[in-house]
DNA sequence: ATAGCAATTGCAATGATTCGCAATAAGAAG
DNA sequence: CTTCTTATTGCGAATCATTGCAATTGCTAT
């Protein structure tokens, strides 16, 4: 499941942007580190690939990539983003404070509490990657070790 | 609706902590503030009463007095953190991306997804003030002006 | 009212994130 | 292959947020 690059050149270029070597470092980087992937990382894993590729660079990027749909974003606990290769399906997650390990949500489990709010109070949430918070079975059994 | 600083006060010191000057103007702040205040608006509130209280000092007693459940925080769009008096009940916002006007959520809102996921996933989210955000009537059919 | 312990503050340094602007270079067109 | 337009980068500075540590000051007990 990885990225392809050719055809998200396509459509970055057939609507005016450009395709720089920085995004593709950046995007690869993101690839490859996984879920929820900080600037932060992103920019320490690019650095050591592209030594000049600026910080700024890294948040610009990936602000773009999100926009363009390529990337999502969720917000982490500790108010950083977390970033991910956005698949054709919106997803969720349930992260587990303890052990940081996330599960992966369809979209469709929240989707009747989504409509209650559009049928009760007339109003449309638009988050499309939320992460929960809270604790998996594993870390909730296990005694602090 | 206001606080009462005298039970806060005693909580606190019973718990083995410190009421002081700052944690109260800071506290009074975001009373006076209203709702999902953000550590920047507290620092520049207080400020303007206390100008030698410093930036730091607001961070820590935000974390404190959420800590100590006297406030409660929810994670704005941008990734700042907004603070509001915790009521005795937990709740959550629906808040508009447009006008940014925001409405409360009974947590009993929430309760079944919650279940559902404690039922299918044995995961226990913990997230007691949620802000989800997205478009209320008035904006979504109001054109761009 | 005073003394003493330890929680809390202020400060300064550090790290994270964003912004304005001049220099660079991607991509379209000839 | 060269030229031209303008999107994008890199840089430095500004802003926001956090941390270690010495100095301060609540609060308890005398």
């Amino acid at each position: 499941m990885s990225h392809n690059m050719a055809v998200i050149s396509q459509q970055l270029r057939k609507a005016g942007y450009r395709v720089t070597p920085q995004r593709q470092f950046i995007l690869d980087a993101v690839c490859e580190l996984d879920e929820h992937v900080t600037p932060e990382a992103v920019y320490e894993y690019v650095h050591t690939i592209a030594p000049s590729l600026n910080r700024a660079t890294v948040y610009r990027a990936l602000h773009f990539l999100t926009e363009q749909h390529i990337l999502t974003v969720t917000q982490l606990p500790d108010g950083r983003f977390g970033y991910e290769l956005a698949g054709p399906e919106p997803h969720h997650h349930l992260v587990c404070r303890t052990c940081s390990n996330s599960r992966e949500l369809p979209h469709a489990a929240l989707h009747g509490f989504y409509k209650a709010m559009e049928a009760q109070y007339d109003f449309i949430i638009d988050m499309d990657h939320v992460s929960f918070f809270g604790q998996c079975t594993y870390c909730r059994n296990a005694p602090t070790t």
